[in-house]
RNA sequence: GGUUUCGUAGCUCAAUUGGAUAGAGCACCUGACUACGGAUCAGGAGGUUUGGGGUUCGAAUCCCUACGAGACCA
């Protein structure tokens, strides 16, 4: 049982006991800084009940508290608030429960399995910004997943066919004088890119022409001839032209290359791999199954339809009247493809707010059609990511490339590094790894310290900083862990619990009490799909830990008991942020 | 136009889901055992939580309204 499990059952008894009311759930808080204690009960809403002041109620529980409970050793009673503080004996058995745990934080598995979906990028583009905030947080969410128990399964959807993809395979046709990465000298999906975007600046000057020759705009859009030659070739794609078909699969099979090597670097990876030119066909035979279920209809014009109007939303065309498929078809039949080859318990989409009402006709079409699925489908929505000059648009240019942002940022921690020259006995490739893990460091931590559902701001000079609310200082906090374990190590100091007469510290209390959040806040990331969560965690606990190191002295403590209970304090803590650091994806160095 | 999300210190974000005097980081001032790693720590200043109403013991949080921003649907 945990201590906040013993309070609580402890303080219904006294709640019971002195009023004589069945108290429901009891509701602990930690207690604000400015206060003694640790744990806040609030007692105004027992005023009634109880027909005493509330700060009467604090006062008769927390007396009944320091007298019965095995855990209380004092309380205060601030207004309505009932401030507890816990015996020393209590601190030090909580925080042998921690040492003795191995798993600490990771929580048995639970016999439910879920699907994650995230990244899913087009194949006519290198990735972006906006990409990794997407890639981080299912990444880490996944991880979280896991140790919060689940069975997890990590899938991309990769949208390699289409309109956009024939675009920048035009466009490659008509300038493209046989260029390859290996001639250009450029990664595979930046090479696609740059034909995607040589299509846009053809196709503008197309418009441009011809409305000066008369045409509206709307038409000119259609009728550039660039447009329609893309289009004819989509039409030769779906028909299987196999000089079309090899074409797609030279171009695609380098935007491939480009990308793994990006996932190589920024540590993202999947179990599974759909594509789209494989599945975009799927989901008809649904449709069918609907109409004859009368879940669909038919109107004149041949197309096919769902009335959502009763759910709060629209009619929605899930078939066009030529028998083609819209998003929505597609992802109706993807969803049934994933559940046929995994029956997977739970299945997340990791996609941007833009798509907020998108999935919540997929999800009410998946109910209506009765799937077993359905209730356990979830949307994770994230914000975009905007820059100090807006948003991105890759049309202007101002998208900031995943590549060259890594580049910068490794660049920026090689630099930092060598200024403070702490590490200039290190060999290069154990440099580089450094570099490595501080730069990534820092860019997860930047995109996954905000809560996923809030738009946030990328501004390229805070994201660089490596000081404050960063992922280096967590890293920091780390390195210096290690310093002292490996000193302890040599003088032969090993880590031990104190007797129980030992009188704790208050930032040892205060070191203890931060450990012990820990799995509640695994869980708290995993229900919420917040690994955010866990951001905020690590950094508050490196905190607690800077402030404790600055405060007492570890080696150097007349005490032995002290100076063994310290490093014990230390080892769990470094363990502590490296396991919570290791499910937002950051690595820790072990000196920096 | 319809639907929807949001608005917190100069800037970027928190606030245990309705609880205490709204907290951190950055930036700005002031300080820190000459070695347990200063990429750190301690302190100062900075707020009518966009404005206005309402609900109650209590509101950044819930309801209404105005203004502002984003997204989606045509």
């Amino acid at each position: 049982m945990t201590i906040e499990a013993i309070l609580k059952e402890d303080i219904k008894k006294a709640i019971q006991k002195n009023f004589d009311v069945a108290a429901d759930d009891i509701i602990l808080q930690p207690t604000k800084k400015e206060f003694e204690g640790f744990y806040t009960f609030v007692t105004f809403s027992l005023s009634k009940a109880a027909r005493r002041a509330p700060a009467e109620i604090g006062q008769m529980i927390g007396a009944d508290l320091e007298a019965n409970s095995s855990v209380v050793s004092h309380f205060n009673v601030v207004q309505g608030f009932l401030n507890l503080s816990l015996k020393d004996t209590t601190w030090l058995e909580l925080f042998d429960d921690i040492q003795t745990n191995p798993a600490f934080g990771t929580f048995p598995e639970n016999g439910q399995s879920v699907m994650i979906e995230f990244s899913s990028p087009n194949t006519n583009k290198p990735l972006h910004l906006g990409h990794l905030r997407n890639d981080f947080l299912g990444e880490s969410l996944a991880k979280i997943l896991k140790a919060s128990g689940f069975d997890v399964v990590k899938t991309c959807l990769v949208n390699d066919r289409g309109i956009h993809i024939c675009k920048s395979m035009l466009a490659y046709k008509e300038l493209g004088n046989s260029e390859t990465p290996a001639s250009s000298g450029l990664k595979g999906d930046h090479l696609a890119g740059k034909y995607y975007v040589l299509f846009d600046k053809e196709y503008k000057q197309q418009i441009a022409q011809l409305i000066s020759d008369g045409m509206t705009e709307d038409l000119a859009k259609k009728n550039a001839p660039w447009m329609l030659a893309a289009q004819k070739l989509l039409l030769l794609w779906e028909n299987n032209d196999a000089d079309t078909v090899a074409l797609w699969k030279k171009m695609n099979g380098w935007v491939y290359e480009g990308f793994s090597q990006t996932y190589n670097k920024i540590g993202v990876s999947f179990d599974k791999t759909y594509y789209e030119s494989e599945t975009y066909l799927l989901g008809k035979n649904i449709i069918e199954e609907g109409l004859q279920r009368g879940v669909f209809f038919r109107k004149k014009d041949n197309s096919v339809w769902i009335d959502l109007t009763a759910e709060g939303l629209d009619e929605k065309l899930v078939l066009r009247g030529d028998g083609t498929s819209v998003y929505i078809t597609q992802d109706l039949g993807t969803t049934e493809l994933k559940f046929s080859d995994y029956h997977s318990n739970r299945y997340l989409w990791v996609v941007g707010n833009e798509q907020d009402y998108h999935f919540k006709v997929l999800f009410a079409i998946l109910k209506r059609l009765g799937r077993p699925y359905a209730e356990e489908c979830y949307h994770i929505s994230y914000g975009m990511v905007d820059l100090p000059s807006g948003k991105m648009k890759s049309r202007e240019g101002t998208v900031v490339d995943a590549d060259e942002l890594v580049d910068q940022m490794v660049q920026t921690a090689a630099d930092r590094t060598q200024e403070l020259g702490k590490i200039d006995d290190f060999e290069s490739t154990e440099a580089i790894k450094l570099y490595d893990q501080l730069a990534l460091g820092a860019l997860k931590y930047f995109l996954l310290k905000v809560d996923p559902k809030k738009r946030m701001l990328f501004n390229p000079e805070e994201s660089i900083d490596f000081q404050g609310h960063t992922g280096p200082f967590v890293q920091y906090t780390y390195a210096r862990i290690r310093s002292i374990i490996r000193k302890a190590e040599q003088a032969g100091l090993s880590a031990e619990l104190p007797s129980p007469a030992y009188k704790l510290h208050q930032a040892e209390r205060e070191l203890i009490f931060s450990l012990s959040l820990y799995p509640s806040k695994v869980l708290s990331a995993a229900n919420e799909f917040a690994p955010s969560l866990i951001s905020l965690y690590v950094f508050e606990l490196a905190k607690v830990y800077n402030q404790f190191y600055a405060e007492v002295s570890i080696f150097a403590d007349p005490n032995p008991e002290a100076v063994k209970f310290r490093i014990a304090l230390s080892k769990i803590v470094s363990e502590t942020i490296h396991k919570a650091l290791e499910l937002l994806g950051i690595d820790v160095p072990e000196r920096m």
